[in-house]
DNA sequence: ATTACTAAGCAGCGAGTAA
DNA sequence: TTTACTCGCTGCTTAGTAA
């Protein structure tokens, strides 16, 4: 969408216009946006068919009313303010699943590992992680994180190797509960690993390439 | 301010450049904003100019973090949408004082305006209304205020005339309780009309032609 | 008074490229 | 890799104007 026209839709929406039809001339709405009656014009109808508006053209002014699909543009512009401002506890993902090799399993499966998540996160994993391959520039969020804490899991050793300590932060993917791993030391990468008791992957009915929504909430 | 930078800007507030310094190129900015590199350098040199962001430029990427400025326009863009979807029981208008020609003092002046004044608002008014004028356009705000209601002040004759029924909200001028008093029948008027038991223009140190912000509290 | 067309001018875009 | 310059081109804006 257009940011002149979403511009637009906001004058009209703070006129009323989402729930009443607005009785407004091109000329007025274009002094409301600081330009010409022929661009205020022009955008009416550009909002007009993309149907976000609807128009009753009278012989004078026009009546407006913002539709469903407008208002959905709006409240979505909204709720991205909301994560700014309100939201600065939570911080919000969007990802497709991928395919580790093995390693979640691998991990998930390691007794130091489990005993720690039985006793700070209160279950066991199932076997494996659930991958979400993140935008590369979001890692700027995963520092965020990173710096507001989480629930640490500590290092351990076994015989042949160290396993090194992570941070766990409650999360949602596709509001459904599970926790977010992330290796302390490392890094950023572009994969969240997802555990949980069940296992996700089919409980979502996710297949590689699927389009996930994460929101990861932060306890303080 | 040009709304394709004010998109630019919250995109970086999403990533959390209000209270974090966030490491993005160009390059990252454009697939973000779905435009191209150069484009998005021009913008983030834009915004630096305007002061809304500061950059820390390093032989890779940028620092980039939101100024006070720049977070005041965002916060400012919110509170916008805050008043589309939740406070639409509010309605806010902004208008400059101007003078009325003394009618405000005769009306405000009899019997059955202030017994009705004293009984359903509370208070007997201080003689006079303090005028704002409202740009035109916003007249579309008063007819949603006549819908939803308001305190009825029924109308009454003397053996002169006939005095028309009004209808009043509460509202605060520049954050100070008062009354809005709308006429109930007559067409729309540029002119909002104020009363208070105090003398308004001189407890807000109000002359003609200050601007004021005004919000009325609707009740159901 | 309106809305909205045409036409001309100009701002913004991005390919190419330098540093 | 970066950022950001030049410059040609596109598309947005607006003056003029018709309906």
């Amino acid at each position: 969408m257009k940011p002149y026209l979403l511009q637009t839709l906001k004058e009209l929406a703070l006129l009323g216009a989402v729930s009443n039809r607005v009785e407004i001339s091109s000329h007025e709405l274009a002094k409301q946006l600081e330009t010409s009656q022929q661009t205020a014009s022009r955008y009416l109808m550009e909002l007009d068919n993309v149907q976000m508006i609807t128009r009753e053209l009278g012989i004078k002014k026009q009546l407006i009313q913002i539709t469903g699909i407008g208002a959905e543009v709006l409240k979505e512009e909204y709720s991205q303010y909301r994560q700014i401002f309100e939201l600065s506890n939570r911080v919000a993902f969007r990802g497709k699943i991928v395919s580790g090799m093995g390693e979640g399993k691998y991990y998930t499966e390691q007794r130091g590992y489990v005993d720690q998540f039985k006793e700070k996160l209160g279950f066991a994993p199932y076997p494996g992680t659930l991958n979400v391959e993140i935008e590369y520039v979001e890692r700027n969020k995963l520092r965020l994180l990173k710096n507001y804490g989480g629930i640490a899991i500590d290092e351990f050793k076994t015989k042949n190797r160290t396993f090194g300590s992570v941070l766990c932060f409650n999360a949602k993917i596709n509001n459904c509960i599970g926790v977010i791993v992330l290796p302390k030391r490392s890094h950023y990468s572009n994969i969240l690993e997802f555990i949980s008791p069940h296992y996700l992957r089919e409980k979502l009915h996710l297949k590689d390439g699927d389009e996930v929504e994460i929101v990861i909430y932060l306890e303080k």
